[in-house]
DNA sequence: AGCCTCACCTATATCGTTACAAATTTTCCG
DNA sequence: CGGAAAATTTGTAACGATATAGGTGAGGCT
């Protein structure tokens, strides 16, 4: 009984097509209601697509028929003949997908595709190929009508590429290009300026912000913000060397035990992530140092993790669900047709 | 300079196609090829399948211009002539996309999925609708050439309906059904009975489990190893009420709180999640409660979390990278042909 | 030479849909 | 009622790939 083999070539079982006549159970196309309506397959189309050519009782009665026998169009076919895929392509980088930050995204994502006839197709992005190559490859093979991706910087390629092929993308986090383009982004200026200052009214007189790897524009944005803050104090201030927040946490951990066993350690920390947050608490821990006390945290919360975090850190929310969403309908949006700009820029304040 | 508008329909900017001599640009067809070498279309079809019947050398030089000129096959009409979609559908439960689940499948599969012509669309399956109609669907109107899913129940409907039509799959977690099927799974039995052994070998004399909801088959498996550990022990042993791991972690907390300052609190938690872990510990912090010492704790590890987390639970892992991987790998080679049941499935040891 | 086989290549039809141009019917008006 | 205009509907040809059946030529055999 175990031994029985699944599956089989048997692609589309044998259906009798003999006659023109499909059989009941045969997938519907638009012959199909021709047939039933006497109507021809291009009028089927054009009612079905209610175009204002077609009688209004026509477009009725073939869209009672369609949906009686449960009629959808067939993508492949659609997309052959009209280019368009159907599909948004959400271009993901390993690194971020620790701890929910992608998935919070495909959620808001999908949310914004429901009830639309578009798929989210996930392209990873492997570490051993250029961070433009999934892009390029989606867009020169019309893989997808549109294309999100996150984590962009200063100079980013893909931006350029995109907009110079005026092909309908949404990234997360800006650029310092000189073309306008769309994007959603959070207010990182905003927080990290935030973080310092609730640091410094605590208490916090020396503060250390863990940054993204430099070649991101959030790591400028980020401090920005953090300098901004500690020089308007006048408070001592250092940013974590040699590591980011993109680092293995056990070595941000390490980084931080170091740095928190020191004499002049940092007694307020800024973190731009909920793994590095932990991996300050680790070493305060470890180092049997109080929170709030001995040293106080400020992180950046992306999902309801901290809510059970013990003891409890100060965080400043990012709703990345939310971005996903935006992302989602301004994509939508652009791909529909040509929309001003500044319609397809938002940002996220803290 | 702001109000310059983005896009327009211009789908297909309006290459020469007067002639059939495609300009440079132009997406290269079998056409482009054709030409080139001046072979029929079939022929060069023939060739990049690599088929006998075509010489060797002019399979060769087809190869050869097909790479010079960066010829890719067209999907759409691939798709629409073979009714082979290129697809691999995971239906994600919003449930279970908290803190990461879904992204290390996702990364798995995405690892599987490498170098093949597959690509993995997410399909989301909103709680408003019944959880086989995105498997229907799918399966109906072959949006995919293979399915998959995860957290099955005992009588499993789309295990049903996916066996039924022959129909490709792949699910994470086992059914009670008399049918044999493909799935991946991991040992919760042995999670469990090893996390009670832990406790009980620890000190622990009263323990508590929180299951996932009853409906899921894993949470009898989860059950099963509990009871069976505690009752080989004779210890005493509660399950969580009212709440599961699926329970809003506020939720969770609120009742082990409540719990945990009863006086008959017990002493020894088993969490089949990392977010009812981290309730049991922010529960004994706000008790006062020490943990290993008052409390004891065996969670389920599915991230690099713990290793952040202060003072250090007791884990034990599960891999869902592996999973993801493992069930990719297992759904390609079941959609490439029959393939006897039993190499179908696995069960992830703990 | 006549016929056959083998190796290789090609023509045609088709998947389901839609753009385009053309044909048909209906309506309207003098 | 004739005929033009308007309102509908229809036929044909693609989109790019592949399955199927058919064709061509070189060489071997009698």
């Amino acid at each position: 009984m175990s031994l029985e083999d699944l599956g089989g070539k048997g692609r589309r079982a044998k259906t009798e097509r003999v006659t023109g006549k499909s059989g009941a159970d045969a997938k519907p196309t638009l012959k199909t209601i021709a047939e039933l309506t006497g109507l021809a397959v291009t009028t089927v189309s054009r009612a079905l697509a209610d175009a204002p050519q077609i009688a209004l009782d026509t477009r009725q009665r073939v869209r009672q028929v369609a949906a009686d026998i449960g009629y959808l169009p067939d993508r492949a076919a659609q997309r052959l003949r009209t280019g368009r895929t159907n599909v948004i392509s959400l271009v993901l980088d390993p690194h971020e997908e620790i701890l929910g930050y992608a998935t919070s995204m495909i959620n808001g994502l999908t949310e914004a595709l429901r009830g639309t006839a578009y798929h989210l197709v996930i392209t990873p992005h492997f570490s051993d190929t250029p961070q433009i190559e999934p892009v390029r490859h989606i867009m020169r093979n019309r893989m997808a009508d549109g294309i999100v991706f996150t984590r962009t910087e200063p100079m980013d390629e893909r931006v350029k590429l995109l907009m110079e092929n005026n092909f309908p993308f949404i990234c997360h986090g800006r650029t310092e290009l000189a073309t306008a383009h769309p994007y959603v982004d959070y207010d990182n200026y905003g927080f990290a300026y935030q973080a310092a200052k609730k640091l410094i009214a605590a208490g916090a007189s020396k503060l250390l912000i863990i940054l993204p790897p430099e070649r991101f524009t959030f790591a400028h944005h980020l401090r920005h913000g953090f300098m901004t803050a500690v020089r308007e104090e006048g408070v001592g201030f250092e940013i974590a060397k040699g590591v980011t927040l993109d680092s293995k946490s056990d070595d941000i951990r390490d980084y931080l035990f170091r740095r928190m066993g020191e004499p002049d350690r940092p007694d307020g920390y800024i973190c731009g992530g909920e793994v590095s947050a932990l991996a300050v608490m680790a070493s305060a821990y470890d180092h049997k140092l109080e929170l709030d006390k001995d040293v106080r945290l400020v992180a950046k919360q992306t999902s309801g993790l901290f809510d059970q975090i013990r003891p409890r850190a100060e965080t400043i929310y990012e709703d990345l669900t939310e971005a996903g969403l935006l992302m989602g309908k301004l994509l939508l949006k652009r791909i529909g047709g040509p929309v001003p700009i500044q319609e397809l820029q938002v940002l996220q304040t803290v």
